[in-house]
DNA sequence: ACTGTCTTGTACCGTTCGGTACAAGAGCCG
DNA sequence: CGGCTCTTGTACCGAACGGTACAAGACAGT
C-alpha cells in the first residue's frame, strides 16, 4: 500500500485525457484505473460520487484553468489587440493545434451531458463574454464585438472538429489565424475610424 | 414473429440517431434495439458485423445524402449564389438549427473512431472541395475559394457545438448567415472587380 | 514502539455489455 | 395444404461494467 499522498488534484490531467478520448459513456473505470495509476479503491476514495464526479472535478478543472490563463486576461488587459494574440497562442498549444480535442464541446455534443448542462453553458458563455469585452475595449461597438467573439469560439471549435477528422495540423492553424486576423482588422477599422 | 420485410436500410435513420445522441461507446445493443424496433435477431440478421457494421451503414447513408443533396448540387449548379444560399438553408434543416449533432464530427472527436477515419476525412474533404469549386465559380480565385470553403465548413461544425452548448437554435442560425454572407460577399467583390 | 487514522489493493456484488445459437413462427411456392 | 426458406424472439454465453466492502498496510502523533 503506497500511500502516495496524491491528492485527487494530481489525477485530474490524466483523468480529463481519458475522458476527452472516450467520452463518458467510454471512459470505463479500468481505463480511469490505468490511465491515473489509481486503484478503484483510491479513485472511490477520492470520487466518492463516481465517474459523474470525477468528470464534474475535471470540468471545474478546465474551468479553473482558462478562467486564469485566458478569460481574465482577455478582460484584463488594457491592450486588446496583444490579449488576442495571447489567446490564439494559448489555444493553439493547449489544443496542441486541433490533436486534443475541447472536453467541454466534446460533452455538450453527447447525450450523457445532461448533469453538466449548465458548466457547458457557463463554459462558453464565459469565454465568448471575455473575448466580446476585450474586443470592444478596441472601439469595436458592443453588438459587433459580441457576434465576433461568438463567431470566433465557434469557430475554434469547428476548427478542432476539422483538424481532427483530416488529422491535419494546418487547417486547425489556419482557422485560427484566420480568427485573429478579422477580430484585429475590426479593432484597426474601427480605431482609424476614431482618431 | 412479424416478418416485417424490414430492409437494413428502414432501420437507419434511427440507427443513425441512437449513435448520434449516445456516440458508438454509448450506443449499446438494447438502446439501438429499442430504438429501431429490431430485436437482436433482426439486428444481427441485418448486421451481421454487429455494431460496427452498423456504424459504417449509417455512415455510408449519410455520405450518400449528402452527397445527392449537398455536393453534386454545388458542384453542378452553375449559379453559385444560389447554390450557397441552398447549401446554407439544407443544413439549418437537416442539423435541426444546431439541434441535431452531425454524426460524422462528432464520430471524428471521439478515439473510437479509429476503423471510421477513411469515411469521416472522405466526407469533410468532400463537403470543402464540393463548395470550394461552386465558390470559385463565382470568380474567385482557387486557393481563396478553398480557404473559404474550409473556413465555411468549420464554422458550420463549430455552430453545432456552440448552439448544442448554448442550446439556443439563434447561435446557430447566426453564425450559418454570417458564413452566407461571407461568400456572397466575396463572390460579389470579385465579380464587379471583373466587369 | 504503539496506536489510531487514513489510504489502497483485492475480492466480490448484481447488472449490462456485445455477441451467438437456435427453435418457433411467418411468408412463399407448389 | 405440405414443405422450404427466411426472419425473429428468446435464452444464453463469457466478459466487462459501475460500484461496494473490507482487511491489510502505510503514515503521524505520542
Amino acid at each position: 500500500m503506497s500511500r502516495t499522498a496524491t491528492d485527487r488534484a494530481d489525477a485530474l490531467p490524466a483523468l480529463a485525457e481519458v475522458f476527452r478520448e472516450h467520452g463518458h459513456a467510454g471512459a470505463s473505470l479500468s481505463r480511469i484505473s490505468a490511465a491515473t495509476g489509481l486503484g478503484k479503491g483510491s479513485l472511490y476514495n477520492f470520487f466518492p460520487g463516481g465517474k459523474d464526479e470525477m468528470m464534474a472535478a475535471v470540468l471545474a478543472d478546465i474551468a479553473d484553468w482558462f478562467e486564469a490563463a485566458i478569460f481574465s486576461a482577455l478582460e484584463l488587459s488594457d491592450d486588446p489587440v496583444r490579449a488576442i494574440a495571447a489567446m490564439i497562442r494559448d489555444v493553439d498549444t493547449y489544443f496542441n493545434s486541433g490533436g486534443r480535442v475541447c472536453l467541454v464541446g466534446t460533452l455538450g455534443l453527447s447525450a450523457s451531458r445532461d448533469p453538466f448542462t449548465k458548466s457547458i453553458r457557463l463554459y462558453f458563455a464565459r469565454w465568448i463574454a471575455a473575448l466580446a469585452t476585450c474586443i470592444a475595449k478596441g472601439s469595436v461597438p458592443g453588438n459587433e464585438a459580441s457576434t465576433l467573439a461568438e463567431r470566433t469560439v465557434a469557430g475554434i471549435q469547428g476548427a478542432i472538429v476539422l483538424a481532427r477528422a483530416l488529422d491535419d495540423e494546418n487547417t486547425f492553424r489556419r482557422i485560427l489565424r484566420h480568427h485573429e486576423k478579422t477580430m484585429l482588422d475590426a479593432i484597426a477599422a474601427h480605431r482609424s475610424r476614431h482618431s
